[in-house]
RNA sequence: GGGGAGUUUCCCGAGCGGUCAAAGGGGUCAGACUGUAAAUCUGAUGGCUCUGCCUUCGCAGGUUCGAAUCCUGCACUCCCCA
C-alpha cells in the first residue's frame, strides 16, 4: 500500500467536503475497501470532463483500496439534475444500452491497470439492480423512509425551484432516491460505504448516507472534490469545436495532447494536481519552473504526457508526439501511408486520380483550391506569394509549381498546408474518384 | 395620402461621367514577432488559362466614344408631414 488515500488527496486539494473525517480515515484504515463513484452514461464515451472521478478512482486503487465504477443505466434513464439548469432530454433505451457498454469499457481500460494483483476493480451497472424493482416497492422501501424536506433543502433542488423559468420534473426531483438507494445497495451487495463525487453531487451523496443510516443503521461516508474549471470560466475540456473525448475515434491522441498543452499557465498546475498522476514533489519543481519561465511550458508537456500516456497508451503518446512534431514545421518525408492517416487524422484529405500527378503533374494553385484549403485559385496564389504555402511542410517558392509523383509524401499522399495551422491531405489512388 | 433620403465589393462606409475592381475602417487570410497565448507590426483581400482578360456598384432599359456616377421605369428600405 502507497501513500494514504486522505493524505494523497488532501495533498493534491481534491477534498472540498467530506463526512467525519475521523471515522472516514478509521474506516480506510481498516483494510482494502470499496470506494465508489457513478459516471453518466451521456455518450457512448467518457470526456475530460469525467476524467477527475475516473482519476480518483484510480488514486483508489493505487492506494490500494477497490475501486467501484458504477454506470448509471438506471439513473440514466432519468438523468441527473444536479448541476444542470434546464431539464434533461431523455435517451432511448437503445441508446443507453449503447453508451453504458462503451463507457464501461473504457472505464475498465483505466482503472484495471492501476489496481495490484490482489485488488479487484468493480465496474458495475445500476440498471442490473434497479430493473427488477418495481415502482410501488421502491416507494414503500425507499421512498417512504426518505423525508420531503430534506429532499427540498437539497441545493439541486432549491436552485432549479428559483428559477423563473422554474423547471424540474418530479422525474428529475426523484434521482437523488435511485442515486441514494444505489449507495446503501452498494453497500449491502459488496461493502462498499465510501462514496466520491464532485461538489455537486455532495446533496446526492448525503441522501444515500442518511439512506443508509435510516434503513440499516449503517455508517455511509461521503468525500465531495471541487468542480474542475478552467480560470477563464469556461468548462474544462470544452473547445470551440466541440468536447474533449477520451474515445480515439472522437477525439484523437493528437488532439488530446494538444488540449493539455494549450492549457493555461494556472490550469496546467491545477490540472497537475487533481487529475495526473504526476507526483506531487515533481508538481512543485514544476510550479517553481513555471513562475520562472513560463515559456518552456514544462507544466503543460508534463501534463500532457501523462494523460495521453493514461488514456492512449504508449503508442497514443508517440503518435500525438510524432504528430505534434509534423505540425510544427518538421518536415514530412520517410512516412508510410499508415502513419500518415494516425498523423492526419483531423485533417481533411480530399482523392484524385493518379494519373493527375503523372507526366506534368498539377498545378500547386490547383490542389490547393480542390482540397478546399483556398477558397479559389487567387487566393491560393495570394497565399503562396505571400510565402504561406507550404507542401510536405516545405515551403513552395513557385507559384507556378507543379505536383507530380515525386512530390507525394509516402506512396500515395501529399500534405498541403496554408499559413501555419490549415492542412490538407491530397491522396492519389488508382482510380480513385476526383 | 403628401414630401424627402437611400440601395456600392464579406460587413460598415466613401465615390457623383473617364486616372474605379472602386478611398477608409472592420473582418478575414498570409508574413514577422511570440510561450503552439494575447498584443503589435507588414502585406494581401472579385475571378481567371494573371505584365493581360472577364465579371461586379438593387433590377431592367436608355443617353454617351466611355456610366458605380446622367436619364426612364420597377423593386425594396428608411425618415418627415397627415
Amino acid at each position: 500500500m502507497t501513500r494514504l488515500l486522505l493524505e494523497e488527496l488532501d495533498a493534491r486539494g481534491l477534498i472540498h467536503q467530506s463526512t467525519d473525517r475521523g471515522s472516514l480515515a478509521a474506516w480506510l484504515a481498516g483494510g482494502s475497501r470499496k470506494v465508489y463513484a457513478g459516471f453518466d452514461p451521456t455518450a457512448d464515451s467518457l470526456h475530460v470532463g469525467s476524467l477527475l472521478p475516473l482519476m480518483l478512482l484510480r488514486r483508489v486503487a493505487i492506494a490500494g483500496h477497490e475501486p467501484v465504477a458504477v454506470v448509471g443505466g438506471a439513473t440514466g434513464m432519468i438523468g441527473d439534475p444536479s448541476g444542470r439548469s434546464e431539464e434533461r432530454n431523455l435517451l432511448s433505451p437503445e441508446q443507453l444500452a449503447a453508451n453504458v457498454a462503451g463507457i464501461e469499457r473504457q472505464i475498465r481500460g483505466l482503472l484495471e491497470p492501476a489496481a495490484g494483483p490482489k485488488t479487484r476493480v468493480h465496474v458495475v451497472n445500476n440498471g442490473d439492480w434497479m430493473r427488477s424493482v418495481g415502482y410501488l416497492e421502491f416507494l414503500r422501501d425507499v421512498g417512504k423512509h426518505v423525508p420531503l424536506s430534506q429532499m427540498l433543502a437539497k441545493d439541486s433542488v432549491k436552485s432549479r425551484l428559483e428559477r423563473p423559468d422554474g423547471g424540474l420534473s418530479y422525474t428529475e426531483f426523484s434521482y437523488m432516491l435511485l442515486q441514494a438507494w444505489d449507495f446503501v445497495h452498494l453497500s449491502d451487495a459488496v461493502d462498499c460505504r465510501i462514496q466520491l463525487g464532485g461538489s455537486d453531487q455532495w446533496g446526492n451523496i448525503t441522501a444515500g448516507i442518511e439512506l443508509g443510516r435510516r434503513l440499516r443503521g449503517r455508517e455511509l461516508h461521503g468525500i465531495t472534490c471541487p468542480l474542475l474549471t478552467k480560470s477563464d470560466g469556461t468548462k474544462m475540456g470544452k473547445t470551440a469545436e466541440g468536447a474533449i473525448w477520451l474515445d480515439p475515434a472522437r477525439t484523437s491522441p493528437y488532439r488530446f495532447y494538444q488540449y493539455w498543452i494549450n492549457l493555461d499557465d494556472d490550469d496546467a498546475g491545477r490540472c497537475l494536481r487533481r487529475i495526473s498522476e504526476v507526483p506531487v514533489e515533481e508538481i512543485e519543481s514544476l510550479d517553481r519552473a513555471r513562475a520562472e519561465s513560463p515559456a518552456a511550458r514544462d507544466s503543460q508537456k508534463r501534463l500532457a504526457e501523462d494523460l495521453t500516456r493514461l488514456v492512449h497508451g504508449e503508442s497514443g503518446l508517440a503518435a500525438a508526439r510524432q504528430a505534434t512534431a509534423v505540425f510544427f514545421g518538421a518536415e514530412i518525408a520517410d512516412l508510410d501511408d499508415r502513419q500518415m492517416a494516425e498523423i492526419f487524422a483531423d485533417v481533411p484529405s480530399s482523392e484524385f486520380p493518379r494519373d493527375m500527378v503523372e507526366r506534368d503533374g498539377v498545378a500547386v494553385v490547383e490542389l490547393f483550391e480542390r482540397t478546399g484549403l483556398s477558397a479559389t485559385r487567387s487566393a491560393a496564389r495570394r497565399t503562396i506569394e505571400q510565402g504561406g504555402g507550404y507542401v510536405n511542410n516545405r515551403r513552395v517558392t513557385d507559384v507556378n509549381h507543379r505536383i507530380t509523383a515525386a512530390d507525394l509524401a509516402g506512396r500515395t499522399s501529399i500534405v498541403l498546408r496554408s499559413g501555419k495551422k490549415s492542412y490538407a491531405i491530397a491522396r492519389f489512388r488508382e482510380g480513385g474518384a476526383g
